[in-house]
DNA sequence: TTTTAATTGTTGCAAATGCAACAATTAAAT
DNA sequence: ATTTAATTGTTGCATTTGCAACAATTAAAA
């Protein structure tokens, strides 16, 4: 994921949240943040630390819309907080810039700093975008099995590698997924018994020929 | 959905697409289009007519990923071109211009409409992304009854109005919820005999209260 | 207008899935 | 080391869903 401050020497990082007059908090580990400033768009960013964005709707369901280390960009529109029910929950004690959406993108300056910090953005969002669209080619498949193979194929591709490293247990894989966790280790049972993968923790291999 | 040129007087606008090397094609209705440049990252803009970006997988299931009309956005990463499985369908006589993505993110000027078409770039795809979100909490929902439900509370937000004008047929908006297009005029069947909508055409009702 | 194509509606049935309840295992905390 | 908590595995069963096959309706073309 690109580092928000791609190119921009750590003296002109300083001008420019200064700039955009930034504001900095930190955060214990295990804590929902951010329910006071819902009102307004925002970009966070994540200096340090590890959080999650997550849903929990009215069934009690809990998805994780996503997870964000440092360097992570988050807000309004970059992920939906606008909406109520969204949360942030740090996993870790956590630092966090705050900067104020419409200023951000309604600043006006010359400085190059500025308008690399814009690219980075844009860049950063595109990044987002592919990982969304990747999601919603699992989720429109219609067997659980086909979201399996269809999300090992794209873990598979990132690296090149029929060995997949699982970036979250299986109970986060099965919310991912949006498939029932019990029924997710059926269908992975079947897939290992007739000879489709093999499982070993969190590592999975593959061992059919990509489709 | 905001101008790709949005703030750019139509002379600055000229320059921009001159500076950024714009390929301006024309392509007559229902035509498969841009097989050929698939190796390269891109920027589409729909001058006019109008476009759907589909998917057909091994399967044969077609999945639409959008329809753009005029000043609609497309292209690598703002929509999963590189994945030789997408296409584009001319739904009319279409006029599309064509930017290099790397060309335009990387280009180094100090010109005011540059900057400003970046910000315009930025502020589009955060649309697309909200739009991306929304499709994702209806994907998530696991029956057909909540995708529908879902869908609704979605089209009704946008206006803040019970009265839902779907834009598109029963056929494709079933391809949008990935759902099967029987079930769900089943369950449709069902909503109305349970006095929840109230169906004539593409005009559905709500007849519940907000959840 | 007539014909053809596309969209929408219907329903039986087999297959897939969520749910529940619980066992087994692994990780974390004391 | 022991206890507690979290994660993973298992399975019967009712429900939901996709699929298929076809009828009805609406839209488009000849």
């Amino acid at each position: 994921m690109t580092d928000p401050f791609k190119n921009i020497s750590p003296k002109n990082c300083e001008k420019l949240l200064y700039m955009l007059e930034v504001n900095r908090l930190t955060f214990p580990k295990n804590k929902l943040i951010l329910n006071n400033i819902r009102e307004k768009n925002i970009i966070g960013i994540v200096m340090s630390g590890v959080i999650q964005i997550i849903k929990i709707d009215y069934n009690g369901n809990r998805t994780i819309i996503e997870e964000l280390a440092e360097n992570g960009v988050f807000g309004t529109n970059f992920s939906p907080l606008l909406n109520i029910e969204y949360d942030i929950l740090t996993k870790e004690e956590t630092d966090i810039y705050i900067l104020d959406y419409e200023e951000v993108i309604s600043f006006q300056t010359d400085k190059e700093y500025y308008h690399q910090f814009i690219k980075n953005l844009l860049e950063i969002i595109n990044e987002k975008f592919i990982e969304k669209n990747q999601r919603i080619e699992i989720l429109t498949k219609k067997t659980i099995r086909n979201k399996l193979l269809e999300y090992f194929r794209i873990e598979s591709g990132k690296y090149g590698s029929r060995v997949i490293y699982l970036p979250f247990n299986f109970t986060d894989l099965a919310d991912y997924l949006a498939i029932d966790r019990c029924a997710m280790s059926r269908e992975l049972k079947y897939l290992k018994e007739e000879g489709f993968i093999e499982v070993k923790g969190k590592k999975i291999t593959l061992l059919y020929d990509k489709y």
